[in-house]
DNA sequence: TTAATTCTGGACAGATCAGTCCGGAATCGC
DNA sequence: GCGATTCCGGACTGATCTGTCCAGAATTAA
């Protein structure tokens, strides 16, 4: 009956979350999307609707790539502390590797804080899922004796998550693979 | 002679960096900033230069006051390691006080990362500014026994840092108060 | 072939943007 | 009062932005 579409609808909302997250949302241009995206103005239009739904469709699959990855390190490795470690780990080489780390999720928050309610919803989901997952693993932690018992288990799960925040702002400002790696250790240390 | 200058220049500035602070540099257009400031197009345009111009003296006085707020507090506690807890105190009750938390320090990172080379030369000379006194702080909590000494000094500063992006990250994106200040304990935990 | 759908490229409108300029009022020293 | 300087409000230009629209080519199924 109908042509069908001939660009892949994934790998051109990945284009828009790198141009997303490297110049935010007032930053980038429709057209500089556009090229990145490569896709014409109305095919755009026709299938994300807006800039501000491409924004916010960038944003909600780059947030839950973004956990998803971190819970299949948490429970790729032997035990729950190492996990933690793995996690932190392989987002610092991932960043590094990427030449210009930059993170959607800290961009938004950056950009938006709570002015914007459904910027927020997004970011509360994906956070609230985190610390969902960071928790249980800090519980497995604790039961394992590899992790003290009088530490507080939800404002451990909401210390790393701001270990992981400073650790993309510092990866973003231009620090240095050890640098953050030696960030990493120190933050796992005040688990012990 | 002449008619004097009837606006002050640095609570023009002040205001300039609340509204940058809050919305970036894209997602703040000249007018609001005409408005937030109080003065007249025309008196922007011969005191600052620019729109670009008027950021990077924003960012700068921004990041000067904030690294001297720090070394402030560093100082006025009565021990070293109470003095980098002091001064996250201060740090996170004035951010929850301000009622919608945000730091241009990290917004200019997260907007611009290394791709604008004024910018990041800006934040790179505090950032410099403000792990040099962290160093010397800790140097100094070493010899009076209160922190360990087999932590390394510059990575525990780079640490320290690191820590703060993530309190003002999470800050902006509305964990509360009590949050923040445990997940400050907890940083300062891994150094002892 | 035909009808339906999607593609590309570019034109277009309306709004907003940064930056310049002008006119007139206000405030100073002389 | 007078000249000098700064203020303000607003008009203005040229560029850019978002979003809509159109024409024609391409590709599919019936």
């Amino acid at each position: 009956m109908a042509r069908p579409k001939e660009f892949d609808g994934e790998v051109a909302l990945a284009a828009a979350i790198a141009l997303f997250s490297q110049h935010g949302f007032e930053g980038t241009s429709t057209e500089a999307l556009l090229r990145a995206m490569k896709i014409s103005r109305q095919s755009l239009y026709d299938t994300f609707g807006d800039k501000r739904q491409l924004y916010l469709a960038a944003l909600r699959r780059y947030n839950e790539e973004n956990v998803a990855g971190i819970v299949r390190a948490l429970t790729a490795a032997p035990t729950p502390l190492t996990g933690v470690e793995y996690a932190f780990m392989a987002f610092i080489a991932k960043a590094v590797a990427s030449g210009h780390p930059s993170c959607l999720g800290v961009s938004a928050v950056c950009e938006f804080g709570r002015a914007d309610a459904e910027v927020a919803a997004i970011g509360d989901a994906s956070a609230h899922t985190l610390a969902h997952a960071l928790e249980t693993q800090l519980i497995a932690a604790q039961a394992a004796g590899e992790m003290a018992t009088d530490v507080d288990v939800p404002t451990a799960a909401a210390f790393l998550g701001a270990t992981l925040a400073g650790l993309k702002v510092s990866a973003r400002a231009g620090a240095g693979a050890d640098t953050l790696r030696g960030v990493a250790r120190l933050a796992l240390k005040s688990l012990k």
